[in-house]
Formats: C-alpha cells, sequence, structure tokens
DNA sequence: TTTGAATGTTACAGACCGGTCACAGCCTGT
DNA sequence: ACAGGCTGTGACCGGTCTGTAACATTCAAA
C-alpha cells in the first residue's frame, strides 16, 4: 500500500494536481469535471476549490507544474554534458519524442494551447512563457555548439518537435512522427554542414 | 442580402456543415452545441440529427469537408505549375501557414485530433486519412523534384508545418512559428545541397 | 389538387457541469 | 484540554448538454 501511503502523506493540493494532470491529459481539459478529479485525487471538491479558485486556476497551475517539470529535464542533460552542447543536443533529440511510445497523447501544454479558446484564459501566460522558455534553451545549445544560424537551427528544431507530437496524435505510429529523429539529426548535420561552409 | 438568399438557397445539410465549421474552429469541438450550430444555420436540431446521426458523425463530416477543400488546394497548385515541382514545392511553403495571420486557430484536423480523447470516435479514421495525403502528396512533389532524400525531406516538411501551426497557437506571431517560411526554406536549401554531393 | 417527403417547432428526458453553502470532523500546536 | 485551521460531507443552485418524441408546416412533384 504504497501508493496509497503516499497518497495520505501528501497534500491534498499536490496530489489533486498530479491527478489533474494525469485525468486532464487523458480526457482533454474539458473531458473531465472538478468532482471527478477530486474524488480520484481522494479529496472532494470543496477542498480543490479552497485550493485554486476555478477550474481554470486549477488548469494553470497544472501547466505550471508541467513547465518545472520540463525545466528539471533541461537540467538534468545540462548536468550529464557539462559544457558539451553538441551532446546535450542529441540528448534532446532522442528524448524528446521518445516518450510518446507509451503515451501517444502528445504534449500537455500544446494540447492546452489548442483546447483553450478564450484569449484571456489564465493558462494562456504560462503556455507562452513555457513554450518560449522551451526554445530559448534550445537556442542556447546551438549557439553555444557553434552553429552559425543556431536561432533558425533552434526555430526549425522546435517546430520539428511541435510537429511530430501533434503527427504521433493525428496518423499514430506510421506517421512523420515516428521519423522525428531521423529528421531532426539530418537538419543538425545540414546546419553544421552550412557553418562549416560559410567559414 | 446575398448571404442570406444564399443561406436559404443553399440546403440545410450544406449550411449545417459550414456553420458547424466555423464554430468549431472558434469555439473548440466541445465548446459548442449542436443547438447552437442548428440555430446559427438558420436551421434547427431535429433536422440536424436527421443529416446527421450523432454530434460526433456531425464532426467527422465537417472534418472530410475539410479534407476535400484542401485537396481542392492541391490541385490548384498542380494545375498551376504543371510539370513543375521545384514552384510546387515553394508554393506550398509560401501557403502553409500564410492563412494563420488572420485567424491563428491552426490547422481544424489537428486540433480535433488533439480534442478527440476516444480512440473509436468516427473522426478519427478521417484524420488519418486527411493527413497521410497530405504527407503523400508532399512526398510525390519532392521525389519529382528530384531530392535525394525525397521521403525524409517530406517528412521534415510535414512536421515543420504541423509544428507551425501548433506554435501560432502557444506563443503567438513572436513564436517559432512565424518563421516558418525561413526554416522550410533553409531545409529545402539544404536537402538540395545535399543531394549535390552526394551525386 | 392531392400526396408525401423534407423541414420547422416545442417540449421533454436524463445526465452532467461549475460553483457555493452549512455543517461536521480531524489534527496539530499551545 | 482547548482553540483554530485545514479537511471532508452532502445537499443544492442554475445552467447546459446530447438526443428523442409528437406534432405542425412548407413545398414540390404527380
Amino acid at each position: 500500500m504504497s501508493k496509497e501511503d503516499a497518497m495520505s502523506r501528501t497534500p491534498p493540493r499536490d496530489r489533486i494536481i498530479e491527478t489533474a494532470r494525469e485525468l486532464f491529459r487523458k480526457h482533454g481539459l474539458r473531458g473531465v469535471g472538478v468532482d471527478a478529479i477530486a474524488e480520484a485525487a481522494g479529496s472532494n471538491k470543496m477542498t480543490l476549490y479552497r485550493h485554486f479558485g476555478s477550474k481554470d486556476d486549477l488548469i494553470a497551475a497544472c501547466l505550471t507544474e508541467a513547465g518545472k517539470e520540463a525545466a528539471q529535464e533541461w537540467d538534468e542533460w545540462d548536468a550529464e554534458f557539462p559544457d558539451d552542447p553538441m551532446n546535450q543536443l542529441h540528448e534532446w533529440i532522442g528524448c524528446a519524442v521518445s516518450c510518446a511510445i507509451e503515451d501517444p497523447r502528445g504534449c500537455d501544454i500544446a494540447n492546452a494551447a489548442i483546447e483553450i479558446t478564450e484569449p484571456d484564459h489564465p493558462a494562456r501566460k504560462v503556455i507562452a512563457q513555457v513554450k518560449s522558455a522551451h526554445r530559448d534553451r534550445l537556442a542556447r545549445i546551438c549557439r553555444d555548439a557553434g552553429f552559425p544560424d543556431a536561432e533558425l537551427l533552434a526555430d526549425a528544431l522546435t517546430l520539428l518537435v511541435e510537429g511530430a507530437r501533434v503527427s504521433w496524435q493525428t496518423v499514430g505510429p506510421q506517421g512523420s512522427g515516428s521519423r522525428f529523429v531521423s529528421v531532426a539529426e539530418a537538419v543538425v548535420a545540414a546546419f553544421a554542414e552550412r557553418g562549416k561552409r560559410a567559414v
């Protein structure tokens, strides 16, 4: 009963966020109600509303948490290959979509951006901030690795990974998304050769 | 009153599909009810249900219609640059995301794939079919243009455009999505040079 | 003119939703 | 032992949703 133990030990707020992220991912933001989330988290609707003022705020909190997790992953790559941006880049390419094999539901943040239609939704700024940070870290690695067109390469890789996670949801494992690693490596190689010739 | 005239002349089924596509695009699939669609189409819920057995079937019909429109666009490029795949490719790159400037809601089909969580939803096969056809036509152009790595280039461009339309919804005009044309052209150029050197 | 199919209208069923209230319990720090 | 904050419980409100039933209307073809 280690799971139930952990459930009862962690404060309700954390359990609710974790459970909400699971259910949102599985059924979509509009596909699951706050009551179901609270119950699945071993709590109830009232405490949910005492921690998060509304469902929309809960969604924003979940995406903030997702952004924190992503940043942690970047930090781990930083620590794994210190001062070796080229290996960091290859590691990123390898990991960026690999998770999709088990759970083909793509990126929670991108999915939320698509599912949320209100322009003033509290989650919108979280989405923009996390995604911008992602591109910025990618651009920094490309610059550190010495690519002359580092910014353009960062844009290319950003679009590729974003597209791969969508492609996985549209056509599944037969689609272009499953060739993301080959494509990304080819693009990186092409940009590297371009740089060499320019020098 | 040509618009109202057209509304009353066209059969209800077509009006409903057209209206549904607009509203689905604006508010999401789950963000608008069948009653609102029927009323906005100048019809009513009952006739809607007589033409489409369920809301899910209506969604599938809307995506089928979207797929037909996309195919028509490809045919126009074919007719505009007959036997000139390189220009067809450039035209595709220019048009693929340009529409996003006015309406940043991305691709209806990809959005639907993300919003639909049921694996057996009637729209799923439509989504997969349309997206596969898109990649196939792109691959054919790349092959006709003589790219040695035509399949890989088609995958790259597919992922890029898919990612661009998502990026537009996450970070807006400041994001990588607005650099799609530059990125895609750079990737095409890199693949072309690769081919030359390989020859 | 009559017939019949397509369409419109109204009402309803049953379920779910987000959000709030009043009240009861628990558990910790003092 | 006691006080106070956090948590749990169940009921409730008003609204919306998909889908159906029964009935009225229009309109074109025969």
